[in-house]
DNA sequence: TGATATAGTTAGCAAGGCTAATTAAACTGC
DNA sequence: GCAGTTTAATTAGCCTTGCTAACTATATCA
């Protein structure tokens, strides 16, 4: 296949390893019957609290345009609420309602439920080798 | 944030780490200037030799149609071939042009190289764990 | 107060996902 | 050997999600 030093052939099956895994959660997410932009930006407003539409742009590395839809859809279907903030007119202030918070409650663990399935057919030690990768890898890709 | 389990808690922070990887790799990749659907479609022939439209699509897990579009413009970019298959007419035969196959390599280098460099940050040890965790996380998710 | 900066929205484009319907070729069974 | 069915691919048309450019409304500053 190629000329690869032992690093790299590291970052190559670390790079298909983890496209594997996520192809597979989506599926999972999709029970939530919410597209994934839009419930990716409703899990940044349940588990990080409320904020202005900008603020939740930067969080999901998208430009307001585009949240500004994805807020739309959530609002439609009752998931967030925007508010005027009273301190600055400019702004929204956008916040999760008690049904997209459920739903994403909901999801959440129906995806970490699939994954740990999995990951409970491994031995106490795979799963520590895991846990330990996962600090490895933060720590490398941390600037 | 929650009533998880250690499992629970182990799966949870590896969905997170595999986001968060692939979002800065996805950055290496817009510098192919190939979209990522097509980037992902060409690898495929690259590596996999040519293939049916049907079979392309079944790889990249997406419908016919939307693989017919994906190479009607690798196509028009001259990325790829399409040829009717003599033994089967109704059937197109897929293959990576030179020029493809270059692109593609390219990318991939950038990519790996990109990964490389991070994880050569780590000690011989801490890439061993990861080496480790990717068995074991292949071997979880498999069936 | 007039100029400038900032928050958000609207309009319009492209990519990439889908289903339904169509076309052409290959297979099947009588 | 040909009528009916299946299969490979494409076309048409929809939705979501990314973008930039242009606009509106509000806030800030000189």
């Amino acid at each position: 296949m190629a000329r690869l030093n032992k690093v790299e052939e590291l970052a190559d099956r670390l790079h298909s390893t983890a496209i594997h895994l996520l192809r597979q959660v989506r599926i999972q997410d999709a029970a939530t019957g919410l597209a994934p932009a839009r419930l990716s930006a409703l899990s940044v407003l349940v588990f990080g609290g409320a904020m202005s539409l900008n603020e939740l742009a930067r969080a999901e590395q998208v430009r307001p345009p585009t949240m500004s839809r994805i807020v739309d859809a959530l609002e439609a279907e009752g998931l967030v609420r925007r508010t005027v903030n009273e301190q600055d007119r400019r702004a929204v202030v956008l916040e999760a309602t008690e049904k997209g918070t459920a739903i994403l409650w909901q999801g959440r663990k129906r995806r970490v439920k699939f994954l740990a399935k999995h990951l409970s057919r491994l031995s106490e030690e795979e799963r520590k080798k895991i846990e330990d990768a996962i600090k490895a890898i933060q720590k490398a890709m941390s600037k």
